[in-house]
DNA sequence: TGCAGGGTTGACGCAGCGTCAGGGTCAAGT
DNA sequence: ACTTGACCCTGACGCTGCGTCAACCCTGCA
């Protein structure tokens, strides 16, 4: 007769693992000796192989009392459904490399190329780093929103950069933005306001600001003012030098009825 | 302010996921309405998303805090650690893949093909299922304790049965374990013990049986003995009839100094 | 006012064991 | 007889990432 040492010893597997089978009643519980110890045949091995051969191949626990009993048919359609588990899994787990590889590769946390792109864009006219993170959340925001719809957006804010005063308009912010001990009344907010009011009336008046717009959901896009509030209390100032020329929102502009004075 | 569904709907995840994630603190607690509710600004939102990106990279949520504060190389470095984790489990998925594979092709229980055939061999010289099903039991011990060994003994153990006097011993095995209801008077018992006797005696004289050689462990062969006799316990009697033929054991026989009469 | 559809905490469940903790037992050496 | 080391026992928590009750509170609408 054998202890369960020899017994797991001689099936490959854990002691650990013997006292679960029995424990979920996979393997029957042994009959004890005089002093409590379970005691183990040959039976009893032969059966411990077939359920560690069944466990290496990917069979849940569960199953595998049903699988011993089983007759050809219900196996193989066991086996069938085991297969395509793992075929599942392995799936899964590709595609997570695909994924991490993409985390190694980028900027980071995954942006499409044509978001990194952008953002290598804001660099080379002299984006400080602190604003570019900025953006870069706000473009994670929007990437997933609407992610099939990124090429196209990134195509057109990459065009607008050619203009010169949006340029400007990056560098005062990112001005503002490096420098975290200017309060409110930093004059480049204003100048800031400036810059942002004419582009919106220069882009209003040729129709690219469409009041009647409504292609995507309206809250995502509050999110999008809502985060630079929140990165950076002074946005709230700029919120307000914007109203004051006759504009409200931030990412999507909208003429005020009447530029109040 | 968004609410809890709110966030996890922005962020693709679920509620419950989000609170999991606060839980753990990998998510940091967000402040409540004068309700107890959790409120939610952009930056949670932000946050999440890159939660969620990580973690469906198969990133183990314990690392993932780290990782979103850790600098470019210490990222790639851990980037490195997930993927060869996904990658080990791939291979694990795809050997278990191909295991089950033997399973739904084999006999059963993904036995080598060098023990099927044998198994084939016994089910054309009419040894009956049952008998066929306790040989395989013994071979799947076999395989366990010296899988490297099979080819050759399977090859030597398929050339025994060119002697008719084994393939007699089996079908006479075979008919006694096929009825289950004759006792130890069988006069069958004798018959093979009296065939296993001859054999031994051949084998002996032709220096097949070695006294010395102790190529293998014991107790595996012992366990053979201790099945045949757990599956049958018939068995015991043969053991005897062949003690007074002048053997011990079975699986492994060794000749008694002196005959008892 | 009632009801549907949010929100809250707390707790168990899942798979397959690993790993203490806190005992008793066995075999061998001194 | 005693110690020591190696095993055995049961019971219980831990791990991973949430899903899924339960039992209760809050809010907005008809």
């Amino acid at each position: 007769m054998l202890t369960i040492s020899q017994l797991a010893a001689y099936a490959g597997v854990t002691v650990r693992a013997v006292r679960h089978y029995h424990q979920i009643g996979l393997l029957p519980e042994a009959d004890r000796d005089a002093s409590g110890y379970r005691r183990y045949g040959a039976k009893a091995v032969v059966s411990l192989i077939k359920i560690r051969i069944l466990a290496n191949a990917g069979v849940p626990l569960a199953q595998i009392g049903q699988m011993l009993q089983a007759d050809a048919a219900t196996f193989a359609e066991a086996v069938q459904r085991i297969d395509s588990r793992l075929h599942d899994e392995i799936e899964r787990h590709e595609t997570s490399r695909k994924q991490i590889a993409q985390l190694a590769a980028g900027d980071s946390l995954a942006l499409p190329p044509e978001v990194i792109s952008y953002l290598d864009l804001l660099r080379e006219i002299g984006v400080g780093e602190r604003m570019v993170e900025a953006e870069r959340d706000g473009w994670i925001l929007v990437v997933a929103a609407w992610p099939e719809d990124i090429p196209a957006v990134m195509a057109a804010k990459s065009a607008q950069l050619d203009d010169p005063q949006l340029v400007r308009l990056y560098r005062i912010l990112s001005e503002i933005i490096e420098n975290d001990d200017t309060g409110d009344d930093d004059p480049r907010l204003a100048q800031a306001a400036d810059i942002m009011a004419g582009l919106a009336e220069q882009a209003y008046t040729s129709g690219e600001i469409n009041p009647d717009e409504v292609s995507h959901d309206e809250l995502p896009i509050d999110l999008l003012d809502a985060l630079a509030v929140e990165s950076d209390p002074r946005a709230e100032r700029l919120l307000d030098l914007m109203r004051e020329r006759g504009w409200a929102g931030w990412h999507r502009m909208e003429r005020l009825a009447e530029p109040p004075d």
